[in-house]
DNA sequence: AGCACGCCGACT
DNA sequence: GTCGGCGTGCTC
């Protein structure tokens, strides 16, 4: 009977806009939703889609049939599809891409070629007359099959040719294979006692224990029933066939191990924290409006985020909490899970595959009711948001920077708009972007001036790096100045943590004989001494080099470790305080599951006096005997060839000082700079936000950059440099010619400040303009241009609306 | 993306 | 003459 479900509109995850026309079977009815996940014949091959509508095709065609539908459930809503649209549009993305993106990995099942031997092919080998190179191929194959595409791409390459020749003596196959998904529901068998009378006979002593044990403790997995009753081994099959039990097969959780979480008693509210869930949550029930939360550090904006989440939940609406991702691998979480307990799912980059896809369909089963998580949680699949938090709105891991360039907290505005939900912005230090929509009255601004524990900021002092930069090796960073202060905290039992912004030992390793810098092989940056390892790394493409290498210019074995990462000054700082406690944080002392929890509670528990680290000390951690923070040097971002160089400096540096005094002693920051007179470095020395956003939103619109223009980076990369040159500058032509007479300002090509990396040079082009449809209708008709073009196969272009970053 | 079709250079 | 290189176009 055609109904309206008949006809499924399917989006495949393949970098196609779509959607194409499926047939539902009747079988698949049941199942088949907007959100569900399908396997679709496409062309000659299998793939992964989603049901984004149901209608008939547009015109009389061929429609194939639905294989099969994946899921227990649908993994989005079809509140989310005008989102995917909006997505597809403003970055000029296929769709495709945009729900693969959207959805958490390692749920693509494709079908591929893969070459299996015969077992006429097993017994060619053995024959001295069977050629080399076809033995080569029969020994690669062994046992077990080997993807086709792997075989052509390997180095050396298989030839196709051999491997007809081989199809075509019988000896191998060519067949085609559906890949499982990584991620995918998890069963379990349970046991479970059967009504009814029981027979006279058959019933041993051990298999009545069984049942016994069934009864008392209901259905059990049998995993936990093996480990409880181990006898249950070589009772349970016998019982089953006697039909005694009866297994059946269920759904399981699987869920990260964590600490057991004590529920809290919210605190009493101060009146500013009062004032601003109240003025957000009037808003809670009138539709979409979005507030920015200013919030000096410590000023409780935490508590004020559930507040207003226990508010929408109240409402009977859902919440979305986003927050950077350093913080929830810090267990920023673990608030939020003591207040809101079973009604929160967690979504981060530390869960296995398995994990994140039960959290998934927890959320998509509205089993939980809140949502935290970093970046990619904005594509919860949540009806009725009420709520969405962004915490720290201004941090730059919000934006996406490979693949589908997305800012989660810009679409936080989209999606909110889109479900009728309010947006709470949350930070200390917003972006300008932020300031000054709340400044236009795009934004509503809510304020938080008063840190919960009374305590005045931490005092800031300056230390000019230029008057040390004669001192002997890291006494230019660990000047007179900071040392003795650092003295005078230790002595007093409490704890420094000195910031730094640079991991490893030596960032600026050089030649001795020469001079010449040592580069990676792949890209063009400095490799990275790493001393834990004892061998050189590449910070971009990961590329290693022993430590016992030599200059490629000169062919010098001793090589200068110049420039200071955190390693260098864990090792100085345990030889000035030979007596005290270091502890180093940064990725490379993080990077296995758990290591970060070790370290945070050494510092928790006083075990550790003096903590070294990168970016990530700065979020989230609440350490009270922290007094003393050291900024080992504040003008590393500043110098950037990027407009938001200011920007993110001013925001560090208030983080960063932030560390320092968040208990009942008073903190204070030694900032450690060659440019003490900078503005942006008394901005933050002062604590003066105010002036610091007033100049910097008039450089912004003197030079014409956001928030007063729209910027579009076109991305272009090659293996080789002069056809990556040559197609940056076709494309700039091409993109000249289809520029309006005023509004759209382009500006390059040229080089990226990061030339080549991972053996591919790059260009861009950056577009500047007050309307973005007027820079992407350029885009897209240029870029089709240039494909047409011809010569141009292998060189790839992406495009980055709104970039964060322009490197 | 991946697979087929099709059009040109170099090897039997 | 064929084989196989890759540029072009399509996938409900
Ligand atoms: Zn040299
Ligand atoms: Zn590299």
């Amino acid at each position: 009977m055609p109904d309206a479900t008949c006809y499924a509109q399917v989006t495949v995850t393949l970098p196609l806009s779509g959607p194409y026309t499926y047939l539902v079977p009747d079988h698949l009815r049941p199942h088949a939703a907007v959100g569900s996940r399908v396997l679709v014949p496409f062309g000659r091959r299998t793939v992964t889609g989603y049901i984004t509508a149901f209608a008939p095709p547009s015109k009389k065609m061929r429609v194939k049939k639905i294989i099969d539908t994946l899921d227990p459930c649908p993994l989005f809503t079809p509140g989310m599809v005008p989102l995917f649209q909006w997505i597809a549009d403003y970055y000029i993305a296929p769709m495709g891409d945009v729900i693969k993106t959207a959805l958490p990995g390692g749920l693509n099942v494709v079908d591929r070629q893969v070459v299996s031997l015969t077992t006429s092919g097993t017994r060619a080998a053995d024959d001295p007359a069977c050629p080399e190179a076809e033995k080569e191929l029969i020994d690669i194959l062994g046992s077990t099959p080997v993807p086709l595409k792997q075989l052509l791409d390997s180095e050396p390459p298989i030839p196709r040719s051999l491997i007809k020749v081989l199809e075509n003596k019988g000896w191998v196959t060519v067949t085609r294979e559906l890949s499982t998904a990584r991620a995918r529901a998890k069963m379990e068998t349970v046991a479970e006692a059967a009504a009814g009378p029981l027979p006279k006979k058959g019933v041993t002593e051990k298999r009545q224990l069984l049942l016994d044990f069934l009864r008392v403790h209901g259905p059990t997995a049998r995993a936990d029933l093996n480990r409880k009753l181990p006898s249950a081994k070589s009772t349970l099959g016998p019982m089953v066939e006697m039909g005694l039990i009866h297994l059946s097969e269920d759904r399981v959780e699987r869920s990260p191990l964590g600490e057991e979480i004590v529920p809290d008693t919210p605190p009493s509210l101060t009146d500013e924290q009062q004032q601003v869930v109240s003025t957000v949550s009037a808003q809670l029930t009138s539709g979409y409006a979005t507030f920015l939360l200013k919030g000096v550090t410590g000023s409780g904006k935490t508590e004020v985020y559930m507040r207003l989440v226990e508010d929408a939940l109240a409402a009977g609406k859902t919440a979305v909490v986003l927050v950077p991702e350093i913080a929830l691998i810090a267990q920023t979480d673990r608030r939020f899970k003591a207040r809101f307990g079973d009604r929160i799912a967690v979504l981060h980059s530390g869960l296995s595959d398995g994990e994140r896809y039960d959290q998934w369909v927890k959320i998509a089963e509205k089993r939980v009711s809140v949502v935290i998580g970093a970046r990619s949680a904005i594509f919860a699949p949540l009806t009725d948001i009420g709520l969405i938090v962004v915490d720290e709105e201004h941090d730059g891991s919000y934006k996406q920077e490979s693949g589908l360039r997305y800012n989660a907290r810009d679409l936080a505005a989209v999606r909110a708009r889109m479900e009728g939900a309010v947006v709470l912005l949350g930070s200390a230090t917003p972006s300008i972007q932020s300031a000054w929509n709340a400044r236009t009255g795009k934004f509503k601004e809510v304020l938080l001036t008063k840190r919960v524990n009374q305590k005045p900021m931490p005092e800031i002092e300056v230390v000019d790096l230029k008057k040390y930069k004669d001192l002997p090796g890291i006494h230019t960073f660990l000047t007179p100045r900071l040392v003795e202060a650092m003295t005078q905290t230790l002595d007093r039992d409490e704890q420094v943590l000195l910031f730094l912004n640079r991991r490893g030992f030596s960032g600026a390793p050089i030649c001795a004989h020469c001079g010449e810098p040592l580069k990676c092989r792949h890209c063009d940056v400095s490799m990275t001494f790493h001393k834990g390892v004892n061998a050189f790394r590449c910070h971009i493409c990961g590329y290693f080099e022993p430590a016992k290498t030599h200059c490629r210019i000169c062919n010098g074995h001793k090589i200068k470790l110049l420039g200071s990462g955190t390693e260098k000054v864990e090792e100085a700082v345990k030889d000035i305080f030979p007596h005290k406690n270091v502890a180093r944080m940064d990725q490379d002392t993080t990077a296995r599951r758990g290591s970060l929890l070790k370290i945070l509670k050494g510092v928790r528990e006083k075990q550790v006096d003096i903590v070294v680290g990168t970016q990530m000390i700065a979020k989230g951690h609440d350490f009270p005997d922290i007094t003393l923070v050291g900024v080992i040097c504040a003008d590393t971002a500043l110098n950037l060839p990027d407009f938001r160089a200011g920007e993110r400096t001013f925001q560090l540096l208030a983080q960063v000082a932030g560390r320092a005094g968040r208990g009942d002693k008073p903190g204070r920051v030694i900032l450690q700079t060659y440019v003490p007179d900078h503005f942006t470095i008394g901005c933050a020395v002062d604590h003066d936000a105010d002036a610091f956003y007033t100049q910097e939103t008039s450089f912004r619109r003197a030079l014409a950059y956001p928030p007063f223009t729209r910027i579009i980076l076109v991305r272009i990369a090659d293996k080789n440099s002069g056809r990556c040159r040559t197609a940056a500058q076709k494309l700039s032509g091409l993109l000249w010619e289809r520029r309006p007479d005023q509004g759209i300002a382009i500006m390059g090509p040229a080089e990226a400040p990061l030339t080549r990396a991972m053996n591919r040079y790059r260009w861009q082009i950056l577009l500047k303009g007050e309307s973005p449809s007027a820079m992407k209708k350029m885009i897209t008709d240029a870029l089709a241009a240039f494909r047409k073009e011809g010569g141009f196969s292998g060189v790839s272009i992406s495009i980055d609306v709104d970039p964060y970053a322009l490197g």
